[in-house]
DNA sequence: GCCAACGTTGGC
DNA sequence: GCCAACGTTGGC
């Protein structure tokens, strides 16, 4: 069992939006970043826990709590011609961008950046460096824990 | 809209 | 394999 925290533009998939969705789940589209895809090409596992960030919105912060609830597989919009995240390289055969499908379990009050940073516990989470830009990333278990307690 | 940070691309 | 140019991310 691992922890993730993935960030979504709540303008293209709020919490809101993975809990009105058939069975709470989305698929994790658009990840075009080989470093998170090989999260959820390599590491993930059905069951894993998973902080939903709001990134790129007025309030960024983690919204809400959901798990992992597929194993990887091709991200469809690369074979689509008319999807922003159309890759010309990718093929069927050879499909270059995995995905999992992830299910809201809840919203929760929004904990910003700031309250992030004002915990000390907190200061080695990945989103919280400098210059951070992967939209997924690895919690310790010791972060959620310490995370959860803030929900 | 700005811009720092960082990933990707492609010529060499 | 280096690295400059370019594109993207994402907080502000």
């Amino acid at each position: 069992m691992q922890y993730w925290l993935m960030k979504s533009e709540p303008d293209e998939v709020s919490i809101d939006d993975a809990l009105e969705a058939s069975d709470q789940t989305v698929p994790w589209t658009g990840v075009r970043n080989y470093q998170a895809r090989n999260f959820m090409r390599d590491a993930m596992q059905v069951g894993d826990g998973v902080l939903f960030y709001h990134s790129s919105c007025p309030q960024p912060g983690i919204a809400g709590v959901a798990e992992v609830a597929s194993t990887p597989y091709p991200d469809d919009t690369q074979f689509d011609r008319k999807s922003k995240y159309f890759d010309p390289k990718a093929t069927r055969e050879n499909p270059r961008w995995m995905l999992v499908d992830v299910k809201a379990i809840r919203k929760t009050r929004l904990v910003t950046l700031d309250e992030l940073r004002s915990h000390a516990d907190l200061g080695g989470m990945q989103i919280l460096k400098r210059g951070n830009r992967l939209s997924i990333t690895p919690v310790t278990p010791d972060e959620w824990r310490h995370i959860a307690r803030l929900l």
